[in-house]
RNA sequence: GGUCCCUUCGUCUAUCGGUUAGGACAGCUGGUUUUCAUCCUGCAAAGGGGGGUUCGAUUCCCCCAGGGACCGCCA
């Protein structure tokens, strides 16, 4: 048995979305499941748009959610020349033809195959015609001669097996006019020299395997497996396209998902092994097969990816997400000065359990990270007169408290209670307040010891709040 | 319109002929609680429709309906 190798394939015209990234992580799965080699081709054949920066992205996306490729990235453009002498051969052998239809005659023929409401196909023109009626002022193109009599099965590793007429299959583009190779050569060239044994793509792709499948046939090239997975859809309904709002990982990146979680996530949309929920990274690769892929499309479910960080958030290792929190405000909020790495990392405890996103418990440790407090205005407003008075004299309490802990702090808390004949929420709030400048955010005790006694006395000193 | 694919709770899914159709997220209860949460109880929630096959179908077959993908000298 050969060792399995995989690709994903992507073009660089635009920024690689969520749809994408699940392919290629079903791709790197596969292969390393079955220790295999997973490659990157960047098909950048179009040259109008393919663009470097996306290239780039796409790579850097890949690798934050943890997958990387084996060798270097196979770069398409590169061997154009390769897809062009394989069009020659085909020509050679009687596999291909020159079509020598011009733009005008094409369009129409699509035009008038609209009108009728039949479906276009290229009525094979010049597959028999000799070359010498060729008009001398059309450059030609080279079309692919497709079978037309019988059908072929595709043996799909997680449709089964499809069939269609072969006469359903038109009379491809392999070469352009000016020369250059199409989509379906080039993509069947680069599978066959890059000795892909398995190919994971989209449902999207499906006709064009069956292309590709004769031009393995014809070059007498041996056939890949074929696995195509269903689409992702939004929650309209609709494929997932590049033009659909938050789908590259950045969007969530900003938002403070996490590379671990979205990779979970991903990995069980449409994908499932018995009812198991929580894949680390090693368990994923252990577990992935085909045959746990689902037939359906499957909508993409904000609020489990916001549930799947929340677990991870909880769940891993502390220091790893305090790494992940730096990494996170230094990118996309206000830097953590490293002076505050051991007050954030013993309130981290506290700071995860309200929080489903990094950007929560930035929000949550804002009056940790941040030197100056920002008041709200409607949490201004709860400083009155009444609220000023249990302030200061919180604030005398703490000074002269040697034990700076829960049961310290409690019978001072308690005092003031009784004293101002009020509940927890009376004193509490002001004193909140006062210390972080909102009235929501983590228990009262929690932010006191947290931000420590020389801290506390400057804040409840601030004159705004006195 | 043609070809192909799909169809279990709102969502992601389990079930490989016999289950009170299971889990997870979301939702709603109740409890703990120091705001907001967390945490813990519980509840509600599904096999598109119609035919077969079978002692028995969510499961196998057919038809219909609905949804989706493709139909570029883009990839």
């Amino acid at each position: 048995m050969f060792k399995v190798a995989t690709r994903f394939a992507p073009s660089p015209t635009g920024a690689l979305h969520i749809g994408g990234v699940r392919t290629a992580l079903f791709n790197w799965l596969y292969s390393k499941n079955n220790k295999g080699t997973f490659h990157l081709r960047i098909e950048d054949t179009d040259k109008q748009r393919s663009k470097d920066e996306h290239k780039i992205q796409i790579i850097k996306s890949l690798k934050w959610i943890g997958i990387e490729h084996d060798g270097e990235e196979y770069i398409q453009s590169t061997k154009i020349n390769d897809h062009i002498s394989i069009a020659n051969e085909l020509l050679k052998s009687g596999n291909a033809y020159k079509c020598y239809c011009s733009n005008e005659e094409i369009e129409d023929q699509k035009k008038r195959a609209r009108q009728k409401k039949l479906p276009y196909i290229y009525n094979r023109k010049w597959r028999d015609l000799s070359e010498k009626d060729a008009p001398t002022d059309v450059k030609p193109v080279i079309r692919f001669k497709s079978k037309i009599e019988g059908s072929t099965i595709l043996k799909d590793l997680v449709q089964g097996d499809v069939e269609i007429d072969n006469n359903t299959i038109e009379d491809f583009i392999i070469l352009r006019n000016d020369g250059t190779p199409t989509y379906n050569l080039s993509a069947t060239v680069d599978d066959h020299q890059m000795n892909m044994t398995h190919i994971i793509r989209g449902d999207d792709h499906k006709i064009n395997t069956f292309k590709q499948m004769q031009i393995y046939l014809a070059m007498k090239w041996e056939l890949p497996q074929f696995a195509h997975i269903p689409l992702i859809h939004t929650i309209k309904g609709k494929k997932l396209s590049k033009r659909d709002n938050a789908s590259t990982l950045d969007d969530y990146s900003k938002i403070g998902i996490m590379p671990d979680a979205l990779r979970n996530y991903l990995l069980r949309l449409g994908w499932s092994y018995e009812d198991k929920e929580i894949f680390t990274l090693e368990e994923s690769i252990k577990h992935f097969n085909l045959e746990g892929i689902g037939k359906s499309p499957s909508k993409l479910d904000m609020s489990r990816i916001l549930s799947m960080n929340e677990y991870y958030i909880k769940n891993i290792d502390e220091n790893e997400l305090y790494n992940h929190l730096v990494q996170y405000c230094e990118i996309y909020k206000d830097k953590i000065k490293t002076e505050k790495e051991e007050k954030i990392k013993k309130s981290l405890s506290f700071l995860k359990n309200k929080a489903k996103t990094l950007e929560d418990i930035f929000n949550n440790a804002k009056y940790i990270i941040l030197d100056e407090v920002n008041f709200g205005d409607d949490d201004l407003k709860l400083i009155d007169e009444n609220a000023k008075k249990i302030i200061a004299e919180f604030k005398n309490e703490i000074i002269s408290l040697n034990t700076f802990n829960k049961e310290g702090l409690e019978p001072i808390v308690n005092g003031l209670i009784k004293k101002y004949d009020t509940n927890f929420k009376g004193v509490g709030q002001p004193i909140r307040v006062a210390l972080t400048g909102s009235k929501f955010g983590p228990g009262l005790y929690d932010i006191v010891i947290s931000l420590g006694k020389k801290e506390i006395e400057k804040r409840l000193s601030s004159k705004i709040i006195t």
